[in-house]
RNA sequence: GCGCCUCUAGCUCAAUCGGCAGAGCAACUGACUCUUAAUCAGUGGGUUCCGGGUUCGAUUCCCGGGGGGCGCACCA
């Protein structure tokens, strides 16, 4: 395979035929004078606007309408003296033309069938006709190349590979409806919720990617160096700190959608870069942020697919509908395990639980036992969407205490088909109990917990100038295009990372 | 990070108990003024991922490396 672009100087016959043939058919286009590649085309109308224009002639008709157009050459079949071809326009939408003897002389005809690929990007003047097959088409009084294509597009008649795919996804949209689907939803899908933000007077802001100490997550961090402050830089595991620093200076509903990431496995639903939402909310809770969150979902699914119960990709419909239930970690923890278990239960019956399930948990915290447990014995049952409420303590450093459940902190995680889709809080304010908790990560550290949070000394003087009360949530955006897709992660993100 | 599987023409895939590497689409030459994955006749195209080993002979078997997939671990 052909790696390398061709513009360094590879040998002609060193390269593949066919893109030999097509470096040739460039050549010519120049010395007859054309160009390959035109500065500009004098186009009337998209492929669109024609269809949109003639939804249903008659067969064989004429419209006297005279229109310009571009495509880029899907699919071609010629004859003698009058050849077809299909454009595809960037949106998907495909219009046959026809160029006939009659209409464009024999020499430029023989010069269209000599140059013009599949793949090329054509002009077209002619006027709007349909074909004695009834199929809408132009009828050309004039051809130009709009950009001539060097290699070949692949067969269209096969599903294309999956690393072929996402090396190349340029092609992969050209040749696939549902990859350029999927770009356009994930597009719809950041409108709707910045609208539902905006409706709620939320102010969009941009903290920093790069950042000294990294926080607000428990999550292996990119290092690199800043050559000008000759020092050590992280790439944000997540903006929490900075959205919260916001919030002190008075930004009492703040968001931010931008990439987190994170050095850690990746697998259907992990990539080491990953587009994340935060949001603030001044005055408000976990229950505000549980709303908010069930909100942004719901009016997405309204907005992109005007449906509540989304259709996924295997036929599966997700329902989405309703006041989502909420469930609390510890009851339903104990209900499934049939073990009571609260936040006093002593480490060592967790451990033996542990064991008898065949679970391997080696981490010193009771609530990474609960959580481990958890997850074994409830997690893969959450298919409809369900808010599993008040978390340990020990695992959660930056959210307050439950206002009235000793050991546990209002912390909810959203699981919407077995995934963990969004987390919210009500935050810790008081900067006295935060440093406490920094301090705890710090022995965590100390005992060779590679995730652990690092004691942020910034962080916790802005909390020293008074942080209200507050909601915060997160939610993966990549998991929401999954969950409202059933695609995998590499397919809701348009150029993944590949090696 | 560990285990299993995989890599063949531009694309999607065959084949070889170790013996001239094939198809469809694409490409090339020719025919065709209503095609729809056009059709018909003919032709060319391969470092079988890379390096080494075994062998008369390796694309096939063995070893090492690389890319990819799946499972486990970590995480969202």
């Amino acid at each position: 395979m052909t790696d390398e672009s061709l513009v360094n100087g590879e040998e002609e016959q060193d390269l593949p035929e066919q893109i030999a043939i097509r470096l040739a058919k460039r050549e010519r286009l120049i010395e007859s004078g054309a160009e390959a590649y035109p500065v500009s085309l004098s186009i009337t109308h998209t492929i669109d606007e024609v269809k949109a224009k003639y939804p249903d002639l008659e067969i064989d008709v004429a419209t006297g309408d005279k229109v310009a157009l571009a495509g880029r050459v899907m699919f071609q079949r010629n004859t003698g003296k009058l050849c077809f071809a299909t454009l595809q326009a960037g949106s998907g939408a495909r219009i046959q033309v026809m160029l006939s003897m009659d209409k464009v002389g024999e020499s430029n005809l023989e010069h269209y069938k000599e140059l013009v690929d599949l793949g090329d990007h054509l002009f077209v003047s002619g006027e709007v006709i349909t074909s004695k097959r009834g199929e809408l088409s132009v009828l050309a009084d004039s051809w130009k190349i709009a950009a001539k294509t060097i290699r070949p597009l692949p067969n269209l008649h096969n599903e294309l590979g999956e690393e072929y795919r996402v090396r190349h996804r340029y092609v992969d949209l050209i040749v696939r409806d549902r990859a350029r689907e999927v770009v356009q939803i994930r597009a719809k899908v950041m409108q709707s919720m910045r609208k539902t933000f905006t409706d709620r007077t939320y102010i969009e802001v941009e903290t920093p990617m790069l950042q000294t100490i990294h926080g607000g997550a428990s999550a292996r961090p990119f290092k690199t160096h800043s050559n000008a402050f000759d020092t050590e830089l992280f790439l944000r595991i997540a903006p929490e700190l900075f959205l919260k620093r916001a919030v002190v200076g008075g930004i009492d509903r703040v968001y931010e959608i931008n990439r987190n990431f994170r050095n850690e496995g990746a697998d259907r639903t992990h990539s080491p870069e990953f587009a994340m939402l935060e949001a603030y909310e001044a005055y408000g809770d976990y229950n505000t942020m549980a709303k908010l969150t069930q909100d942004l979902i719901q009016n997405a699914a309204m907005d992109v697919f005007g449906t509540l119960k989304v259709e996924l990709e295997e036929g599966e419909i997700s329902d989405l509908s309703g006041e989502w239930d909420r469930i609390s970690m510890f009851e339903s923890l104990s209900q499934a395990s049939g073990v009571e278990i609260t936040p006093e239960t002593d480490i060592s019956v967790l451990k033996k639980l542990a064991d008898k399930e065949g679970l391997e948990i080696d981490h010193p915290l009771h609530g990474k036992y609960v959580e481990e447990l958890w997850e074994h014995f409830v997690k893969a049952n959450l298919q409809k969407p369900t808010f599993v409420m008040d978390f340990p303590v020990d695992t959660s450093p930056l959210v307050r205490n439950h206002r009235s459940k000793p050991g546990v902190v209002e912390k909810w995680d959203l699981y919407i088909r077995g995934y963990e889709q969004a987390t919210g809080y009500s935050e810790l304010v008081d900067p006295v109990i935060q440093r406490e908790r920094f301090v705890e990560q710090v022995k965590l550290a100390a005992a060779g917990d590679p995730e652990a949070m690092k004691l942020d000394e910034e962080f916790l003087k802005a909390l020293e100038f008074g942080m209200p009360p507050s909601g915060g949530m997160g939610m993966g955006i990549d998991r929401l295009l999954m969950t409202l897709t059933g695609l995998g992660i590499r397919e809701t993100i348009m150029f993944p990372l590949v090696k």
